[in-house]
DNA sequence: GCATGATAAATGAC
DNA sequence: GTCATTTATCATGC
């Protein structure tokens, strides 16, 4: 999705001149990333638990409970299947061997 | 239903260990090649994953930390960049 | 003590 | 919905 010679508003195509470096001005205005508490941290792997897809009702108590939005309570759950996804696959796959040293 | 909360300690997660030089080289080589869009695609990451003997996924981790920093560094030093772009132009007159 | 790789919130494309 | 990102934060290396 999107990724050699793709083009939109926010991943430019290459001029492949000098320093047009269009990717480097983000305008759109981004809210803070902050981390959540450990009980909601908690609370939201609970439901996880009982299922990756959380219904409108829950989503609705939930974000309440944990004095959260909707919104982000949806959010979480998306990034958490990914998470899911992602941990799935490490462990179908064998080590990849890694070489190390480097500086500083 | 039991909570299994595994998630603290089955994050044996960050342990990082810092690439070898030459996957660096290599890296920073791309780069700073492809400035002006320093987003490889899929194949191309499938092919720097091969020469630096790494994940995929550490190379998307790569270029996204790579690119976030260099932006908080423009305007600053930033010798690395014309130290990989005088790298490229040797390599463009060879 | 920062450099660096990995992860956690948050956004946008599709 | 997925998923490649951006950004801040975390955890480690040295």
């Amino acid at each position: 999705v999107l990724s050699a010679g793709a083009s939109n508003a926010f991943y430019p195509s290459p001029t492949d001149s000098f320093v047009s470096l269009d990717w480097t001005t983000q305008v759109t205005m981004r809210k803070k990333r902050k981390p959540y508490s450990k009980y909601q941290t908690m609370e939201l792997e609970k439901e996880y638990y009982m299922s990756s897809y959380i219904t409108k009702q829950k989503r609705w108590e939930l974000a309440r409970n944990l004095n959260l939005t909707e919104r982000q309570v949806k959010i979480w759950f998306q990034n958490r299947r990914m998470k899911q996804k992602k941990h799935t696959l490490r462990a179908a796959n064998p080590k990849p061997a890694a070489v190390s040293s480097s500086s500083q | 239903a039991v909570m299994i909360l595994r998630s603290r300690f089955l994050d044996a997660r960050r342990k990082r260990r810092n690439f070898s030089k030459t996957a660096t080289e290599v890296l920073n080589e791309y780069f700073y090649s492809h400035l002006s869009n320093p987003y490889p695609s899929e194949e191309a990451k499938e092919e720097l994953a091969r020469k630096c003997g790494i994940t995929v996924s550490q190379i998307s981790n790569w270029f996204g930390n790579k690119r976030i920093r260099y932006k908080k560094n423009i305007g600053k030093a930033q010798e690395e960049a014309n130290m990989y772009a005088a790298k490229k132009l040797r390599k463009d007159n060879a």
